[in-house]
DNA sequence: ATTTGAATAT
DNA sequence: GATATTCAAA
């Protein structure tokens, strides 16, 4: 035991979602009281400026917490019951978080509910990372097949990163290799658990103030009451090891684009655990 | 009883 | 096509 425990978890540390990022993920995940409860509207929309307006357009395009239109329920005192989210569009950023987590708990653990707490992402549901969840493994599959047809892929790139045009999102995130292969015989590391700040336990704190306190989290490594982790294989200790911690500054290197064609994509893997 | 996963619906 | 919802099975 040793540094390389935590190792991942600096890494995943490093890439975690700056405020600006989760907060319109968390603004549209906010439900319409919600919103009114904390007297937020559109208005008050924090929306990241660069320096550089970028000419693509944000990524988080999606319906204000306030869009909601039928409401057939209205005038009613709690109305916080039997309303219906605004549907969850799953962003580059997102989609990112999701395929950690999943690389993280390896494709035997990655069950809906379990890649839902590691996501930590406030007001996510199970069922949201369930749909996902579904098509993501469709994905998977369909690229199994091409990858086993013919490999030529002419191109040394990566691995994941297929030609298809479609699953425009998923492709805008790196795939780890191992999920290519359909063994379930995962062994990755133990399973520390998350850090699970805000859960949607509380109803206290709602996404934006859940972003807003996300700054640092400190996570405690517990082991899950379901001891049930198939023998470690050790497939490979990871030679990735985190420099020590001293000053991260700002570590940004997220790649996400919409409407890229072209080859040339520089995929950056989080986990190396089974790089070639 | 809860959760998963696939089908099905919006 | 993407996400939600349903539903049988684990």
């Amino acid at each position: 035991m040793r540094e390389e425990d935590s190792n991942w978890f600096s890494k995943w540390e490093e890439e975690l979602p700056s405020p600006d990022e989760l907060m319109p993920l968390s603004q549209t995940l906010i439900t319409p009281d919600l919103a009114v409860a904390f007297d937020i509207s559109s208005s008050n929309a924090v929306i990241d400026n660069n320096s550089h307006p970028p000419p693509p357009p944000p990524v988080v395009a999606q319906p204000s917490s306030a869009d909601f239109g039928d409401c057939g329920d209205l005038g009613s005192g709690e109305p916080a019951r039997t309303l219906k989210r605004p549907r969850l569009v799953w962003t580059p950023q997102l989609h990112k978080r999701f395929v950690d987590a999943v690389a993280h708990l390896g494709i035997k653990n990655a069950v809906p509910k379990t890649i839902m707490q590691l996501m930590s992402v406030d007001g996510l549901t199970r069922e949201n990372v369930a749909s996902h969840l579904q098509k993501y493994r469709l994905y998977l599959k369909r690229m199994q097949g091409i990858s086993s047809g013919s490999g030529g892929s002419g191109g040394a790139n990566g691995a994941a990163t297929s030609d298809l045009a479609t699953d425009h999102l998923f492709a805008s995130s790196p795939v780890p290799p191992h999920f290519l292969h359909s063994s379930r015989t995962n062994s990755d590391h133990f399973l520390p658990f998350v850090p699970v700040g805000a859960l949607q336990q509380h109803h206290h704190m709602a996404a934006a103030a859940a972003a807003a306190q996300y700054h640092r989290q400190v996570a405690q490594f517990g082991s899950p009451p379901n001891g049930q982790f198939e023998r470690p294989f050790l497939a490979r200790p990871i030679h990735r090891l985190g420099a020590p911690v001293s000053n991260p500054a700002t570590n940004h290197i997220e790649d996400l684009d919409s409407g890229n064609a072209t080859e040339g994509r520089k995929v950056l893997t989080l986990f190396p655990t089974g790089n070639d």
